[in-house]
DNA sequence: CCGTCTATTGCACCAAAGGGCCAACAAAGG
DNA sequence: CCTTTGTTGGCCCTTTGGTGCAATAGACGG
């Protein structure tokens, strides 16, 4: 569907950084440069790629620039008690522009944090020290529910995109057709001949890539179903 | 669809029990005698039904005997700290049996009690002293969640009970046509003729309730969709 | 102003679905 | 033995959907 032309032969380089994406970034962040640099080797050594940040404030910054973000699934592992922002805040900001899975983890902090932590999403709280069978699967956990959500998206865009190459006439009509509507009662509601009702109908479909009533239906349900209400 | 016939006029009990369903029942468990008084009235005072055990164990007895189970939304308030049967082990435990939405509660628990509660999948983690606006916030979530959890069950049992009508070859077809499958080409993949396909169709969809193969898919997709790998 | 493109529509034809009427056959129950 | 139910099938007709071909009208760029 979406597969990008492979217009060269693929250098070893490129070879290595494509199996780290499949496996996953983790984003530690941390005020603690000893913890920074342990977690760092430990994670790295474990096969995922990883980025450290010293403060969230450096994070949201490289967010910003944003060049060459990372493909793949990703997550945040953040310490909760940080200088200048705070690992609570930090999720809840991120929360809004990002669907990064977060992370969070403390040292010998009280059950208030982690209660908090959890409220406000984030996927667990670790708590410090950190045990490497527990940071690994909860990574592990994390990761997966960034890849799944990053397949839910692309489907999504793809097939908005999809759907962006349809006329007006034709998105209605399909809206119509995938409502169980025949395509006279169709005709009948736009004003329309039921001969032009069947060409929206065929042109939609085939743009779609819906050999089949069903699949149009599946189509449209996935596409306004989950939260967007376009068409 | 489901409207049990009403047969003789509603008693003024039958009216304020009926109230008291739609609001909810909280179950609580706490050791401590005094603080399950408290609450008992409180919750009450609030306008949801409310029962109370001392113990996990007691609960558990309770939900055995399992007569005159409460209609309606539930959720269950359980002190984490309990004599016998830990609140955690009791979630784990309920997990398996019981869908019913947990909120653990605790005074002056570490974190690890609150992160355990969250991973085993607790809706929250109250700390005690409990605050009465946090409580009910949390309630109000729990039940709503409970709320909808019943909704899908009662209509994913409505459906389950409208299939089980179906006899086998007409489930089979229900399922092909449902995928996309034209007629012709159900009649020869089960070898038999197309007119014995059409019975079988229309006489699935009469018994579904299906108008329109819109419906039917819908249908079959919510039956087979979540979870249930019934078809 | 002209050619092109898109949306629209009519006409004709074929395929597929929907359904009525009738009937055979087997298994399950009374 | 008879009835009911499930499954199967044939014949025939109507409605709906799917397409090809041709034509018209408005929009747009050159």
């Amino acid at each position: 569907m979406v597969a990008p032309a492979l217009r060269r032969p693929i250098t070893a380089d490129e070879q290595r950084r494509a199996e780290r994406c499949a496996r996953g970034l983790v984003i530690v962040i941390d005020d603690d440069a000893e913890i920074l640099a342990a977690l760092h080797a430990l994670i790295e050594l474990e096969g995922y790629a990883c980025e450290t940040y010293a403060s969230a404030l450096a994070y949201l910054r490289a967010l910003q620039d944003g060049r060459g973000r990372f493909p793949g699934p990703r997550c945040l592992l953040c310490d909760v008690k940080l200088p200048e922002l705070d690992g609570l805040e930090l999720q809840r900001r991120l929360a809004t522009l990002d669907d990064t899975p977060v992370l969070l983890m403390s040292g010998a902090s009280g059950a208030p944090e982690a209660v908090s932590a959890f409220r406000a999403g984030a996927l667990d709280f670790l708590i410090k020290p950190l045990d490497d069978e527990t940071l690994f699967a909860a990574v592990g956990r994390a990761l997966a529910a960034s890849a799944a959500r990053q397949r839910e998206q692309a489907r999504r865009r793809d097939l908005a995109a999809r759907l962006a190459t349809l006329t007006e006439r034709e998105r209605e009509v399909a809206r119509r057709v995938a409502r169980g509507e025949r395509n006279q009662d169709i005709a009948a509601a736009l004003g329309i001949a039921l001969r032009t009702v069947k060409r929206h109908r065929q042109q939609a479909m085939h743009k779609l890539g819906a050999a089949t009533l069903v699949d149009l239906v599946h189509l449209l349900d996935a596409a306004q179903g989950p939260g967007t209400q376009t068409l």
